[in-house]
DNA sequence: TGACGTAATTAGAATAGTTCTAATTATATC
DNA sequence: GATATAATTAGAACTATTCTAATTACGTCA
């Protein structure tokens, strides 16, 4: 494989050091994560294939699943389910939620309102550790917003 | 095919009248909901397949698949999904919110405390329909609980 | 009751997103 | 610069689910 100097890659990449939470940046997870920077559009693992292939044109398909595992292992990108649709990539750390318009296929991150906890609303039993939670909407967005 | 007078089925299937929100309750669709009824675990596509065969020995793994979605368009159960897994499905058809006990797989329904809006908390855009909502949770269960 | 049209069921093939495998290549360390 | 470890690659494999085309059941109307 050639080498990893002096190759083209988008600026956003230029900025990503060479080790992240503990995960060694090689071409190929900046490469994707750089991606996911850039364009904040909730991507499938495909999509993101098809857009990092302009910058690194040998990156295969299970390469890009690998860094996208690597990413998420390592708390910089989330992964986001709609039922048992392909799943989509986020890189939006902050507690938040995804809204889907029915209408144009369109992922909105909403936030929660100030001091507000999700487990605040629940029943949950006594000493429950409530590590990942997924909360994911689907409706409509009113006309011209 | 054999009739369907005469048939054993479980106990609850006796119970299912022949149409339900304006579905038509054949033997497989009440087969398959009895299933539910029956032992409320969450079960997968397959685990409703296993079972409804016991009283049921010709029935088809597509009509399970059919019978859930039709179940599930009609209201009467929900499908419920952590991430990519197989989808499970639930009779409770009250509002109410998932967790999965991650040592030993346990699917808990959690409601929610009284005269709670999980949309209360959330900073949505103005006008905006938020029809299907889905809430995940996976954690740990406390010993003993 | 019997014929007819529609809807449901069936077996098996097909699909699609994702994961696995084994070989190659890159990277960090000594 | 050599070596060990980790990452990448291409392609096969896997699996939950959907599709297809043929058969069977059901409800209705005479």
């Amino acid at each position: 494989m050639v080498s990893n100097d002096g190759e083209a890659l988008p600026t956003a990449a230029k900025e990503i050091p060479s080790e992240l939470q503990g995960l060694r940046m090689t071409k190929q997870r900046r490469g994707v994560y750089s991606i996911l920077l850039h364009k904040r559009d909730h991507p499938t693992a495909n999509e993101v294939f098809r857009r990092v292939q302009e910058d690194i044109p040998t990156i295969s398909l299970a390469t890009v699943y690998n860094c996208l595992d690597a990413l998420v292992n390592h708390g910089l990108i989330t992964r986001v389910n709609f039922d048992r649709e392909p799943s989509r990539f986020c890189v939006n750390r902050s507690s938040h939620v995804h809204f889907k318009d029915k209408k144009t296929g369109t992922i909105h991150d909403i936030s929660f309102k100030d001091g507000c906890q999700i487990t605040d609303l629940l029943d949950l039993p006594d000493g429950i550790e409530a590590s990942e939670l997924e909360l994911t909407i689907r409706g409509s967005l009113p006309k011209g917003s």
